[in-house]
DNA sequence: AATTTCGGACGGAACGTCTCGTATTTCTGT
DNA sequence: ACAGAAATACGAGACGTTCCGTCCGAAATT
């Protein structure tokens, strides 16, 4: 699926061209940045990219994987995980900085166009799942854990669903666009998953 | 973008012809149930329906707009608002049947593509906004309303909250599969959201 | 010599537009 | 009242475009 840095040993015959990697990948980043993922095409990716089509199809085996290379590592860093010493406080950091991005790159729309283009594509689906949500999941659980040594809520809570309580509305909004995704809302959110953390209701 | 049954003053030249909406709805909710939203085509469904392409772009300025409303009404009338007593109990049938509905029809992927589809046309995102999201939510409503006037919660409590927080998480496991929907989390998001919610953290 | 690289050509799928000849309806002129 | 003209819809499908994903010959590198 992405490419893998692998030290392989050396083979017979040309390897292939860092350089080329990485321009693919800047060329893929910089479309999906000015034209948005759905307009992003592969072959406008090899023009820019002064590639050709092939060496494009040799390390990505669709349009969605790429554009997930491109974009993800972009996304994921810019996301630290707050300490602030209570759970509601914690939350509100997370979902301040979460609707800060989606306000940001692009209208935001990167992570939609990603999220769309998944549901019909089972491998990059799993990619998804693993190299995005599942790690981003996992850099966020310590908020929980923590809120579990200050005696915030039951030892018993389980973190996957406070997770789901958490992030589910702010996606809610973001993908449906009905009602605005604003501080107000960040606060809400934060407030209530706390309050039915405390009240054990995810034990 | 949809049907409108406003008796218009009859305009010269010859009248659209109803079969041919009914033929061209029919054989898009057919192709979508038996193919999924995307690989339905405008030529399947112009062939399906014995109709020339002419007829459909006549009518639907998109695919995404001709499957929204040959779809949108199949996934509506499925779901009736129930009234169990309390807001946990409320909420836990509308998740029950809800996961119901997303493992049903064709694996349930049929909304995900739609909100897929959504997500790269803002005039889809508008019909989706006001005759799917609004109308659903609309017809929930009155759970929260009950549990109000049952002093369950708070009289300042919000109801767009609840909703989001409600519909938000099995929105997002639905969307990321990242872990199973089941009636086990049902439980718990119902649970949760009833706690949060008798907690006053939505007013 | 072996093997991979490269840019670009290629065939295919689906889009959305357009034209054809025909059908159906209203409008106009007598 | 009636005939023709004008307008619009119809099914069928050709058309040009875009983009996909594969394939090809030549160049590059080991």
């Amino acid at each position: 699926m992405s490419a893998r840095p692998i030290p392989t040993r050396p083979k017979r015959g040309r390897p292939r061209s860092g350089r080329t990697e990485k321009a693919i990948l800047r060329a893929a980043s910089e479309l999906v940045a000015s034209s948005g993922l759905a307009d992003m095409t592969i072959e406008g990716v090899a023009d820019r990219a002064g590639v050709g089509k092939a060496s494009i199809y040799r390390r990505w085996p669709s349009k969605g994987a790429l554009a997930f290379d491109a974009v993800v590592d972009t996304i994921l860093s810019t996301q630290p995980t707050p300490d602030t010493g209570s759970l509601e406080g914690d939350l509100l950091q997370v979902a301040r900085i979460w609707i800060g991005g989606a306000r940001g790159r692009r209208g935001g729309r990167t992570v939609a166009g990603l999220i769309a283009e998944v549901q019909s594509d089972p491998d990059l689906a799993a990619a998804w799942r693993e190299r995005f949500v599942s790690r981003i999941r996992r850099e966020r659980r310590p908020i929980v854990e923590r809120a579990i040594e200050r005696g915030e809520i039951p030892a018993g809570s389980d973190p996957e669903v406070i997770m789901d309580l958490f992030y589910g509305p702010l996606y809610h909004r973001y993908l449906n666009g009905h009602l605005p995704l604003d501080d107000a809302f960040a606060k809400r959110v934060a407030r209530m998953v706390a309050a039915a953390a405390a009240a054990g209701a995810a034990a």
